[in-house]
DNA sequence: GTTCTGGGCCCTC
DNA sequence: ATCCGACCGATTCGG
DNA sequence: CCGAATCGGTCGGATGAGGGCCCAGAAC
């Protein structure tokens, strides 16, 4: 665990991609191969299930600090990270051992999560009396799940494309879906051969927001167009075994039985791209996001779940047919590829439908596209290949025009990390009979520096405080942007919007003059 | 003892 | 999802 | 011609709403 906290704190110390990787890259050659592997698995996101609560972390560090826990949570707020919070308020251990990571790991975390309340505390207690204070920092950074060190998946890539002498393309494709961080990780990944038995996804191509006219992309004809649907970015493949993985490369296959049953009907060696839906049976069409989201993260969808709430799958690229990879092919090619597989498809896997016309045209179809469930389109090069990652240039979405409205800032608390310290997270009302009721929160979208002079009105203009949350005098209005809305129990005003951030500081506008509930009621009844 | 509720986490967008 | 800001590498500018 | 400024592309970090899961503690 030594050289790991070392690791953490080289890369703590710098925003320097370049130094992160040299620093990774050190590590990778000098440890033992199965810490190496535990390393990689925690650097690219692959974290360990909590094994303990906050709650009772926090008591435990209270009762060995001899500090009372308001004390203990009054800190945490002033640091703004619970594991640095207490790494520094422990008291010097009595004696240093060091356990090495993969102990760590594979032996005393999960011993952790199985053990009683009271026992957990008796090994935290244990493990902090002999624990060096360099390494407290990493130990609960482990602990509380929240492991962000600033070291992106790309980084990690790259730094063991370094240490191993092998492409980064190659270990990009190794590491998709799940780790294994056994022993022989590093020498997998390395491995010529990729194994036979891999359910792994390919990475997802993402696109950027398209801004400036769709015309100035050139002739229509060279771009796809079709319908960003609102649901859920997946890969449905069917080799060995069928598989479904999200955006985040998490395993879907539990939440959607029906989908892996639908791809075992596909000739097997085929990855198909596309969108998870929810789907009006009635209407014979794409139901809305929310329906979508009672399916997901189900253990066991259940009957009457799944005969509520139907789902399919539309898809819009085929990366891999008969084994082979596809991506490479321009998009014409796997399009026309795509079109001929699902000439007849199963049940529960659809086409996604191309847009066809010129650009006024599109224009239109854009214009239509809340109606059918879809917020806005995507335009896709048919020369291109299959991006990997989010290259600007083969794809581009092409969203609805935002929402906007006029809000007056009731609430602001202060932020974490970079930001604690600073009252930077808003909460806005709107106007009803009179009152201002919350209808969002919002922090994006503010530049450091006015951010810093909203700070600073708001510690002049507090009224009240309960706890880190201050209610101020309700006099500034921001403009907020918005992608829609949908009825909510989160804020007074029963509804909630999608995506909130802040256009601009309307300072030239008074409080009076925010705009009214009721306009937002409207709207959300027009959608 | 069982059920409800709220908070924290973690996934989606 | 969104947004801002820092960094990186390549290209252009200016002395 | 070479160093400095600039610019587009990427990456990192901090944040929104909603739903399921899990756990602790309260209510019944």
């Amino acid at each position: 665990m030594k050289a790991f906290a070392a690791l953490y704190q080289r890369l703590d110390a710098t925003t320097r991609s370049s130094v992160k990787r040299a620093a990774i890259v050190d590590y990778l050659h000098s440890a033992d191969p199965r810490d190496a592997a535990h390393a990689v698995a925690v650097l690219s996101g692959q974290r360990p299930r909590r094994p303990i609560s906050a709650t009772l972390l926090r008591e435990a560090a209270a009762q060995a600090s001899d500090l009372p826990l308001w004390l203990l949570e009054e800190s945490y707020h002033h640091v703004g990270d619970l594991a640095e919070t207490l790494a520094l308020l422990l008291p010097p251990p009595a004696r240093a051992e060091d356990v090495a990571l993969h102990h760590w790991m594979e032996q005393r975390l999960p011993q952790l999560a199985r053990a009683e309340a009271a026992a957990q505390q008796a090994l935290l207690q244990q493990w902090w009396a002999a624990m060096p204070q360099e390494q407290r920092l990493v130990f609960h950074k482990l602990l509380t799940g929240s492991f962000r060190v600033g070291v992106a998946r790309q980084t990690v890539t790259q730094a063991l494309a370094t240490a191993l002498g092998r492409e980064p393309g190659q270990i990009a494709a190794r590491m998709m879906g799940r780790i294994r961080p056994s022993a022989d990780l590093l020498e997998r990944l390395a491995a010529a051969e990729q194994p036979a038995d891999t359910l792994a996804p390919y990475p997802f191509a993402l696109a950027h927001a398209l801004e400036g006219a769709a015309a100035e992309l050139g002739p229509a004809t060279r771009w796809q167009a079709e319908y960003k649907w609102d649901g859920i970015r997946a890969q449905l493949l069917h080799r060995a075994q069928a598989a479904l993985w999200s955006r985040g490369e998490e395993p879907l296959d539990a939440s959607f039985p029906e989908l892996l049953q639908a791809a075992q009907a596909l000739p097997p060696g085929c990855v198909l791209d596309g969108e998870i839906v929810a789907w009006d049976n009635e209407a014979d069409a794409v139901a809305p996001f929310a329906a979508l989201q009672r399916r997901l993260n189900r253990r066991k969808p259940g009957a009457a779940l799944r005969r509520d709430v139907p789902v399919r799958f539309l898809a819009y690229d085929l990366l891999e047919q008969e084994g082979e990879d596809l991506r490479a092919r321009p998009l014409r090619d796997r399009r026309r590829a795509l079109e001929t597989l699902l000439a007849s498809p199963p049940a529960g896997i659809g086409l996604s439908p191309l847009l066809q016309g010129d650009w006024p045209r599109r224009a239109r179809w854009r214009a239509q596209a809340r109606a059918a469930r879809a917020e806005g389109l995507m335009l896709k090069d048919r020369d291109a290949p299959y991006p990997s990652g989010r290259p600007r240039g083969p794809w581009w979405k092409w969203k609805l025009d935002p929402y906007t409205v006029d809000a007056v800032l009731l609430y602001a608390q202060a932020g974490h990390g970079r930001r604690s310290g600073l009252h930077s997270d808003f909460t806005l009302g709107v106007w009803q009979d009179g009152e201002l009721v919350p209808v969002a929160k919002a922090y994006s979208g503010l530049s450091d520096a006015e951010l810093l002079r909203a700070d600073r009105w708001i510690r002049a203009h507090t009224r009240e405080r309960f706890g880190p949350v201050r209610a101020v005098a309700p006099e500034q209005v921001f403009e907020l942007a918005f992608e829609g809305l949908r009825p909510s129990s989160r804020h007074k005003a029963g509804l909630a919007l999608r995506f909130p951030r802040i256009l601009r500081w309307r300072e030239d506008k008074p409080a009076q003059q925010a705009d009214q509930l009721a306009t937002l009621q409207r709207l959300l009844e027009g959608q």
